[in-house]
Order: structure tokens, then C-alpha cells, then sequence
DNA sequence: GCAAGGTC
């Protein structure tokens, strides 16, 4: 029997449409990455039987990037990103070993239907998956077509069917589109990123960035809340004046009137129509109006939306909120949280839906008599063809999920109902009156019906006082008329709610990008979140934005991504060559870049004004080993010294605390040594800043600290200090912490492994002898004779951490002995390898190592 | 270390 191969974009939609066409009778099981199912059922397929395998991928299998010596940031000019470094592609997610999977399931089989997202992206992964399986798949015979695409609208049984019953194939120009896209943004993005960050990074000390990074999509989102941090600074309040009269209508009642002309800004005029109307007694009554009114039901919930409610209503960001319903979507409470559309299918079970809320303690009562009395006709929204709106799928109590999961769950049901429910019915009554020659206004409304607000409480009319019943011509008493003084005021910051629509309504990221641009733009400290999720930029946003829009304004403008997507389009529509359009659009942006790099001064004297030169930030610290004057500490992200004299900045660690190390050097180069420390876990080592930068040793990378040295001499080295290898990771070692006494740590120099031992010993050393069992460096220990825990009154000992008996209660390591890895009979010290460069060969495991105790020691260190 | 787009 022949088999077919069938992959969607997700597990989620490979499930279902397994479901619908196998009519619920599958086998599945879990593939090799185990976050992908295969679900297995017998059919027809091209008037044969045939096994149908249907499983899926996680969204893209590939991602590109440039080849690996591209990516060092110091060798190459960013220019050279725009045409000569080459690209590849690479797994997108190296842990799920997708394109292994692919071919585990794909091999043998005959014929392979694709059913990712009907959207570009999802045509693209149709070739990602086609270049994984077709090598391992049966060839065909007498050119016997072998691949299909399937093509729905959404995830119904008619849809699927259909897809099914009249498969085409995939299109090849939209997965160039998509393939272009990738490497415009991949080029263009990094090659202004690198360029930037390198230029002020390397001028300024306070820019509290370590990345000040350029996109299509993160740039204009930035640029929207920097327009409007623009708006409220060039605003300039205006005073204008308001009538206001009062008429009584009753004994002791008034009504306030909203006068016709609204405002004006010449306090004279306002003045004249005060005279005018002032002296008069009555107003009468020149017109009256009743209007039924209806505030419309929602449409149903997409994912956009959801996101603005979340975040101007429940306080919750868009990644967060992100997070959470995806979260409440694999357990099953709410249906896909990604989709464009908001229009429900035609099979969808609002009842059933309905129903199962039906005994909820919130909104039971609603639920039931909408039940009995017949649901609302959802209102007609946008269909994507992705996914269906975002809907409840079981009932779920506050206490069951708790927190932010049961805020948004709840808001999705209360949704959910009002779009099933009647619009919301009011009146809206209004009465003009005629004080005098000037018109002036009173409305009110009264709520015939709430419909839908019961739900959505916060969604009510609310409720004002009836305006009393007259007709033209009755008049009643003017009780005052007089002019209020008032100023315009500024708009406040962009709430990120009204981010979001800016951004949809440009074209600016997708439902699923959207949430992780507004994050990066917080990440990179362009903008904070304020009081009520609104969105201020800072210094450095400001700048950047303003930088822009003096060198080249497109580079910030909201249109630099639509028209780049319609140069896209054509290639999708096959109205334009694919790599005519790449080498156009990257011409264009190649320009673009020399010009900004040309230009970047301008950006600079704005950056001068709010930034620091590095010679004049931090605090000095330690001494640079070529010039011998101190350096600067600069904390602020990335943290770094800096030798304005030499005019060289050393990086350093970051996440953590930075001090000078007892004035000690570097032998190698005459550096001071400075010691970093973190704060959780209490580990700190000392480092050389210029061997932490330049490597000084062939088998030592950029990044490593003394205890990662292998001077042969240095006393603050790895071969100084190293005692053993480490028991949880392969390649670290066990260093001694030479600065943490009274309570003394060795801790792993790759590794989170810690272990505390001899704790009020006065002074730790490490020997040159080694242990003659485990071959571990043996450790000199000293103790104050008050408080040595040694035997017999003894003050010194000198043993094996692991092996030595006395040394048993003093170190955490006591249960090691037996099954150290220094065990494992790998070369030692006596082979020349250095201390702490014993490795166990590969491939010999020792037998005398039982796998569970080396995990319940490694629980001593963590 | 960089983009944006999928998705877990």
C-alpha cells in the first residue's frame, strides 16, 4: 500500500485536520522531537488505498543567516552585508531537529500533501519541507505528479474536504517573496544594527543600550511613539471660552446646556455673545428630538484586539498577554489565540459554546436566558482564513486559573457571549433652546435595552438624569449664562492599545510580530512603560528617531515596510523577477546605508546633547597595563573600562558587580586585575581586562577569566588554582575562589556548580600534589586554633577534597570519593595535560560510576 | 550581539 505524507504549520492543525478527514478514526503517536504528532489513518488517495500519515512542523523549519565569519562583528564592515557576505540557511530551531524528523517520516513514502497556512509564509515552509523530504521519499514513476498543496479557509469539515478533493500545487513566486523578504530584512536590518552600535557605543558611556539595533518593523513602532512625544512638546496651549447657561425647569432642578458654537479663542467675541444672551429671561425651546440608537455588538475576537483590550483594560502587555493565552489555549480553555479573523464560520456551534457556560457563577443568568430566548446573529467581520475568532472552549472558574490567566479568560467569555447578544438600545433625546440670537444644546440618554452591556458591563450607557418632556415653543427660565475660561491641552503619550492599531493599520509586524516589536522597542530602552501602559521614549529613542528623520526620514517613516511589501507582491504575483527585485530593493537600501554612514554626524550632535563621551563617564578603577593610568568603569550597559588615554575600550562580564583586585596584575601584560562577582550564587573570579578581550593563550577564547587561564605560573591562573574536573559539566573544571574565605567556594568555571567548604578556614591553598587515588589537586588548609574543626587540636591539614577522610565533614563534597569523576581514569596531571585538564577519553565510560549517585551529588553543588 | 517571520 502506497503512503501519503501530509504536514501543516503546527501540531494543533495537523490534529484536527487528521481528525475531519480520517472521520476520528487515527492512531497517533509523538515524533522524534516530541513536540510534533503523527497521526496515522487508511483512505483513498488518486482511486488507490493508501496509509495516510498526517503530521506538522513548528512554523518555519529554516531560518537564514550569514556564514559564520560574517557574524564577527569586528571583522567585517557592515557595508558588506549588503552584498558580498553570503547567506545560509540554518535550522530554525536546532532542538526540535525538524528537518530529521521530516525525513524519519518522510522516507518511503509516495505521495506528500501540503497543508501549511494558506499565506505566504506558509508557502515558503511548503519548500522548506519539500527540500527536507523529497531526497528520502519513493521517486516517481513515469512522471506521475507526486506533490500537492492542499488550500483552505479554515478549519471546518467542508473546507478541509474540499481542500482535500481538489489539491493544486505550490506556488513557488510567493515562497520567493517570502525568501526575499528574509534576506532584505536579515541584510538591511543587521548591517545598520552593527553600524550604529559599533559608531556610539564606541563614543558614549551612558547610552544604557547594549544593542541599538534598526528595523523595518521595530524602527517606524518607535518612530510612532516619538512623533507623538513630539506632538506634546511642541504644543502650545490656547485659552478659549464657553458659554454655559442654565435653565431651570423645575422648582429645584437645572438643566446645564452645551452651547452650539462649542468654543471660541477671542476672549472679546466670547464676551459680545455673553452680553447678548446674559440679559435675557427665558430660553425657548426651538427644537426637540427623540432617536433610537443601538451600540453594536463586538465583532468577534481576534488576536489584535484581544491585545488592546489586554492591554488597556487589564493592565496586561501584549507579550505577556501573548503568553498567557497561549497558555490557556494548550490546556484546552480557549480556542487558537493567533488569528486575523473575526468572522465566526458558518458551521461554528454558538450554542454548544454557549451552553457550556451555561452554570457559570458570573454570568449564568445571562448565558440561560440568551439560551431560552434565542441567541443573536454574530455580526458579519473579516474572515482571514486562518484561524476561527478566539472563543472559550469549557467552562473555567477564578480559582481553577487564577490571576492574570483567569482576567484574560474571563474577558474572552464575556466577549464571546456579547457577540452573540442584542446590540445595546438607548434613546437619545435632545433639545436645542434659543437664549437671545445664540443656539444651545442639551442630550441625554435613556437605555431601552442593554443587550450585549450586561455582559460587558463596562461597555453600559451610562446613566444620566431624563431631560424633561416639552415641544417648540415652550419656555423656560434662564437661571445663569456665563463664559468659562478654558486652555487646549496635549495629548498625552501613546497608550500601547493605540500602538497597536497605529501598527496594524500600517501594516507594521503581524498579529503573532506585533507583541515582540513593542517588546524590543522596551528592551533596547527606547521607551518605558508608564501609568497606564502608555509608551514614553526615551532619551535615547528620541534621539535616534530624530536622527533619522535629519539624515533620511524614510528610514523611520511607517511606509518604509509597505513599500518594500509591494515590491514583495510583485514577486508573489510573478509580475517581477525575484532576484531583480532583491538586488533593486538592496541597491536602494545599499545607498541608503553609505548616505546614513556619511551622514551619522548629524544623528551624533543630537546624541552629544544627551549622552556622555566615554572619557567622561564611570569612575576610574584600574590601571591600563600600556599607559599606567586608570581606567574608567563604565556601568551602564555594556559595561566596560575605558583608557581615554590609550583610547581603548576592554568589554567586561555583564550581570554583575565589578571591583578592582587587590592592585594585583597581570604578568602577562601589566593589566590590574579586577574581580567580578554575581550576586545570586556568590561565585566571583578575577580577570584580566585585556586577556579578557585578547586572548592570550592559542587554546583560550574571548570571554574567559583567570580561572579559565592556562598561564603555567600565574598565581591566579586555572593551573594555579584548578583542583579537579567538574561534577556536572563536561568541560569545566573546579577552581578554587581565592577570595572568598572565611566562607571558602570552589566553584565550576564553566558551570553553575558551587560547592562551600571549610568554612572559618584562615587561609586555603592549592597544592602541586596531587591525590594519589583521584588525582586531584590536594588542598593545604589552615585553620585559627580557636576554631579548627581538625582532629586532635590540629590547625592544618593538607588532603584530597574528595578523597580525604578528614576533609569528609568539611566539604560539601563528602560523598564524592567513592565516585568522583577524577574516577573515571582519564589523564591526569602526571600525563602533562595540566591540572584540571583531565578529560575522560570519549567513548569510556567508567563502570564504577552508578549514574544516580552522580546525580544526587551533583545536588550538593547546585 | 544584529532583522522579521513562523511556532512550543
Amino acid at each position: 500500500m502506497k503512503t501519503v505524507l501530509m504536514v501543516a504549520e503546527k501540531p494543533s492543525l495537523a490534529q484536527s485536520i487528521a481528525k475531519i478527514l480520517s472521520r476520528g478514526s487515527l492512531s497517533s503517536h509523538k515524533g522524534l522531537n516530541g513536540a510534533c504528532s503523527v497521526h496515522e489513518y487508511t483512505g483513498t488517495f488518486a482511486g488507490q488505498p493508501v496509509r495516510f500519515k498526517m503530521t506538522s512542523v513548528c512554523g518555519h523549519v529554516m531560518t537564514l543567516d550569514f556564514l559564520g565569519k560574517y557574524n564577527k562583528w569586528d571583522k567585517v564592515d557592515p557595508a558588506e552585508l549588503f552584498s558580498q557576505a553570503p547567506t545560509e540557511k540554518k535550522e530554525a530551531n536546532p532542538k526540535l531537529n525538524m528537518v530529521k524528523f521530516l525525513q524519519v517520516e518522510g522516507r518511503g513514502c509516495d505521495y506528500i500533501v501540503l497543508w501549511l497556512d494558506c499565506d505566504k509564509e506558509g508557502e515558503n515552509i511548503c519548500f522548506e519541507v519539500l527540500d527536507a523530504v523529497l531526497p528520502v521519499m519513493n521517486k516517481a514513476h513515469g512522471g506521475e505528479k507526486t506533490v500537492f498543496r492542499a488550500r483552505f479557509s479554515s478549519i471546518t469539515d467542508t473546507d478541509i474536504c474540499n481542500a482535500m478533493a481538489c489539491l493544486g500545487e505550490p506556488d513557488h513566486n510567493e515562497a520567493l517573496s517570502v525568501d526575499a523578504r528574509q534576506e532584505l530584512d536579515l541584510r538591511i536590518g543587521c548591517a545598520f544594527t552593527r553600524f550604529q552600535t559599533k559608531y556610539f557605543q564606541g563614543k558614549y558611556g551612558d547610552l544604557d543600550s547594549s544593542l541599538i539595533s534598526f528595523g523595518p518593523c521595530q524602527t517606524p513602532t518607535l518612530g510612532f511613539c516619538v512623533e507623538r512625544h513630539d506632538k506634546i512638546q511642541s504644543f502650545k496651549p490656547e485659552t478659549y471660552w464657553v458659554l454655559q447657561a442654565k435653565v431651570n425647569t423645575d422648582k429645584d432642578r437645572s438643566l446645564l446646556l452645551d452651547w452650539d458654537r462649542v468654543r471660541v479663542f477671542d476672549r472679546e467675541i466670547a464676551q459680545m455673545f455673553l452680553n447678548m444672551t446674559k440679559l435675557e429671561k427665558e430660553a425657548q425651546v426651538e427644537a426637540t428630538s427623540r432617536k433610537e440608537k443601538a451600540k453594536q455588538r463586538p465583532l468577534a475576537l481576534n488576536t489584535v484586539e484581544m491585545l488592546r483590550v489586554a492591554s488597556s483594560s487589564l493592565g496586561m502587555g501584549p507579550q505577556h498577554a501573548m503568553q498567557t493565552a497561549e497558555r490557556l489555549y494548550t490546556q484546552g480553555y480557549i480556542s487558537y489565540p493567533r488569528t486575523e479573523t473575526t468572522h465566526y464560520p458558518e458551521n461554528f456551534d454558538l450554542k454548544g459554546s454557549l451552553r457550556q457556560q451555561a452554570n457559570h457563577p458570573y454570568w449564568a443568568d445571562t448565558v440561560k436566558r440568551l439560551l431560552a430566548e434565542g441567541i443573536n446573529r454574530p455580526r458579519k467581520g473579516h474572515d482571514a482564513g486562518d484561524h476561527p475568532p478566539i472563543t472559550p472552549m469549557k467552562s473555567a472558574t477564578e480559582a481553577e486559573l487564577g490571576g492574570d490567566a483567569w482576567r484574560l479568560y474571563e474577558y474572552i467569555t464575556r466577549h464571546f457571549i456579547a457577540t452573540v447578544s442584542h446590540d445595546c438600545k438607548y434613546l437619545q433625546s435632545t433639545i436645542s433652546f434659543r437664549i437671545g440670537p445664540e443656539l444651545f444644546t442639551c442630550s441625554g440618554k435613556t437605555v431601552l435595552s442593554p443587550g450585549f452591556t450586561e455582559i460587558m458591563p463596562w461597555q453600559s450607557v451610562p446613566l444620566e438624569e431624563s431631560l424633561p418632556t416639552c415641544q417648540r415653543g415652550d419656555t423656560f427660565p434662564v437661571g445663569e449664562v456665563k463664559m468659562l475660561e478654558k486652555q487646549t491641552s496635549p495629548p498625552d503619550y501613546l497608550t500601547e492599545a493605540e500602538l497597536i492599531t497605529l501598527m496594524e493599520k500600517h501594516g507594521i509586524g503581524t498579529d503573532a510580530s506585533i507583541p515582540v516589536h513593542i517588546n524590543n522597542i522596551c528592551q533596547r530602552n527606547y521607551v518605558t512603560v508608564e501609568s497606564g501602559r502608555r509608551l514614553k521614549p526615551t532619551n535615547l529613542g528620541i534621539v535616534l528617531v530624530h536622527g533619522y528623520y535629519k539624515i533620511d526620514a524614510e528610514l523611520v517613516l511607517p511606509t518604509i515596510r509597505s513599500a518594500v511589501e509591494k515590491q514583495l507582491n510583485l514577486i508573489a504575483q510573478g509580475k517581477a523577477d525575484y532576484r531583480q527585485v532583491l538586488g533593486h530593493t538592496l541597491d536602494v537600501f545599499k545607498r541608503k546605508f553609505h548616505y546614513f554612514v556619511d551622514s551619522i554626524a548629524g544623528m551624533d550632535e543630537l546624541m552629544e546633547v544627551s549622552f556622555s563621551p566615554l572619557a567622561a563617564t564611570g569612575k576610574p578603577l584600574s590601571r591600563c597595563g600600556k599607559c599606567h593610568r586608570f581606567m574608567k568603569y563604565i556601568q551602564a550597559k555594556p559595561s566596560r573600562l575605558h583608557c581615554s588615554h590609550c583610547d581603548e575600550t576592554y568589554t567586561l562580564p555583564q550581570n554583575g558587580t565589578i571591583k578592582l583586585y587587590k592592585e594585583l596584575r597581570c604578568p602577562l601584560d601589566d593589566f590590574e586585575l579586577v574581580l567580578w562577582s554575581s550576586g545570586s550564587r556568590g561565585k566571583s573570579y578575577p580577570l584580566c581586562p585585556y586577556c579578557y578581550n585578547h586572548p592570550p593563550f592559542r587554546d583560550m577564547k574571548k570571554g574567559m577569566g583567570c580561572n579559565e587561564c592556562t598561564h603555567p605560573s600565574c598565581q591566579h591562573s586555572l593551573s594555579m588554582l584548578g583542583i579537579g574536573q567538574c561534577v556536572e559539566c563536561e568541560s569545566g573544571v573546579l577552581v578554587l575562589d581565592p577570595t572568598s574565605g572565611p566562607k571558602w567556594r570552589v566553584a565550576c568555571n564553566k558551570c553553575s556548580v558551587v560547592a562551600h567548604c571549610f568554612e572559618n578556614a584562615h587561609r586555603v591553598r592549592v597544592s602541586a600534589d596531587t591525590c594519589s587515588v583521584c588525582e586531584a589537586a590536594l588542598l593545604d588548609v589552615d585553620f585559627n586554633k580557636a576554631k579548627s574543626p581538625l582532629p586532635g587540636d590540629e590547625t592544618q591539614h593538607m588532603g584530597c577534597v574528595f578523597c580525604d577522610p578528614v576533609f569528609q565533614e568539611l566539604v560539601e563534597l563528602k560523598h564524592a570519593a567513592s565516585c568522583h569523576p577524577m574516577h573515571r581514569g582519564g589523564p591526569g596531571r602526571r600525563q602533562g595535560r595540566g591540572r584540571g585538564r583531565a578529560r575522560r577519553p570519549p567513548g569510556k565510560p567508567n563502570p564504577r560510576r552508578p549514574k544516580d549517585k552522580m546525580s544526587a551529588l551533583a545536588a550538593y553543588f547546585v
